[in-house]
DNA sequence: GTCTATATGGAGATAGAC
DNA sequence: GTCTATCTCCATATAGAC
């Protein structure tokens, strides 16, 4: 019986994230706009201390701005939160959707263990090239996902309808690789992909302290290739069955 | 030359977290304490929505205690916190030190994979067999971690000491596994089962939703085998250097 | 040890002038 | 779209009677 993956078409699956708002108009484009100086304090706020540990001032303070601009622009600050999350998100999952679709005429050609490994690249490339090209932004983002996602009031609740679609082909590319594997060790395998990755990429510094200053969470090239041998050794493991 | 974990004598490693407080003297010894109630309450909320999503007053409502009480025997909300944690940490930390002795004689006659394996289970068991076996409160204290550990501003802050000795236990016990291995190999795989673990300890729920309910992140008994199998067959690929 | 009452400050959100 | 001023409520923490 043909999976749910093999009858998919991931090229032509057009998802789409919700946008963030409808939102001021744009129209020079130049100008820093007001509505993204806050959504990058707020975004290294919430990561810093969490959602609640911020208070709007603070991020209104931190950006320069006013506080009833937040409420103007956002409506609350809950709504902040989510298009800070969002916007981050949908450029990620753009481009894990190009690379779901130019892998696909590969796939045939690929062992169980290629395919697994580019479950973990597509998961984490986009974020992982982000996060070390500079823009700080990015690395505050993945300490917000790393925390949400662990606090199940938000991963089932703000965060499930962003992440789902993306879940989905994940899940549908382990299929591939594994068709003869239970469903639920399928959950499992992605379930502790995310835990480990987000983690890893959440850095939380405990690398440091541990080794007394020699090593460093924040150097994500050093980890990222032993963050990949985990979770490709990792999944496996369970698909397997072992 | 002989690493740190070779000279090491687990059995007689005579580490000691800091008592949560001198406290109120209890007399008695049946009374089921406010200061007991208070912790529980306390955790239960924590685990929920977060240290700063909840308030003391929240607290000490859900506890059927007055406001004042939280301050009379823990001084502040911070104080409370560290009180939570280490109240449970104690009792795991406990079993977790007998479990390293009893497996000190025998680890001569074990492979690398069973020895790895033990760093699972030790660092697993002693909060699994809790959590599964009734009393909430280690659910609750299994969020709590899982969240803390994915919050810089925690791990490095108040998780960190009483986290860390523990911590070198089981980098010790990696590295008899794999004398061989890199430094930073060994961090590595330690963090990343401490992401992995503690994303499927902390039932998030998400496998509930995106399995449409048919497997749930709370069936602990469902997930070990399998969080265990991707964690050893993780570790054991980076110990490795694949 | 437990209560009531309260001090003091900060939170999120909005009204309405400009 | 941005500002000031303010509403209303809730936060943590403590004082002091019992």
């Amino acid at each position: 019986m043909p999976t749910a993956a093999t009858a998919r078409k991931p090229a032509s699956s057009k998802r789409s994230v919700p946008a963030p708002m409808p939102g001021p108009v744009v129209r020079g484009e130049v100008k820093p706009a007001t509505r993204d100086l806050i959504l990058d304090a707020a975004e290294q706020l919430f990561a810093e201390r969490g959602f609640f540990g911020v208070s709007v001032r603070d991020i209104t303070e931190a950006a320069g701005m006013r506080l009833a601009s937040v409420n103007y622009h956002f409506g609350t600050k809950d709504e902040l939160l989510k298009a800070v999350v969002v916007r981050r998100f949908r450029e990620i999952d753009a481009e894990r959707q190009q690379m779901f679709a130019a892998l696909e005429p590969k796939l045939s050609k690929m062992s169980k263990r290629q395919i697994v490994g580019q479950v973990a690249d597509i998961f984490v490339l986009p974020i992982l090239n982000r996060v070390t090209s500079g823009e700080p932004g990015w690395a505050a983002y993945a300490q917000i996902i790393a925390h949400g996602c662990n606090v199940k009031l938000w991963a089932t609740g703000i965060l499930a309808p962003v992440l789902d679609p993306a879940a989905r082909d994940f899940l549908d590319l382990l299929r591939r690789a594994y068709p003869e594997a239970e469903d639920h060790a399928i959950y499992c395998a992605y379930e502790l992909m995310i835990g480990a990755m987000s983690h890893a990429l959440g850095q939380n510094g405990r690398i440091d302290t541990l080794s007394a200053g020699k090593y460093h969470s924040s150097d994500l090239a050093l980890v990222y290739p032993r963050a990949r041998a985990f979770v490709v050794g990792g999944m496996i493991a369970i698909c397997k069955g072992e």
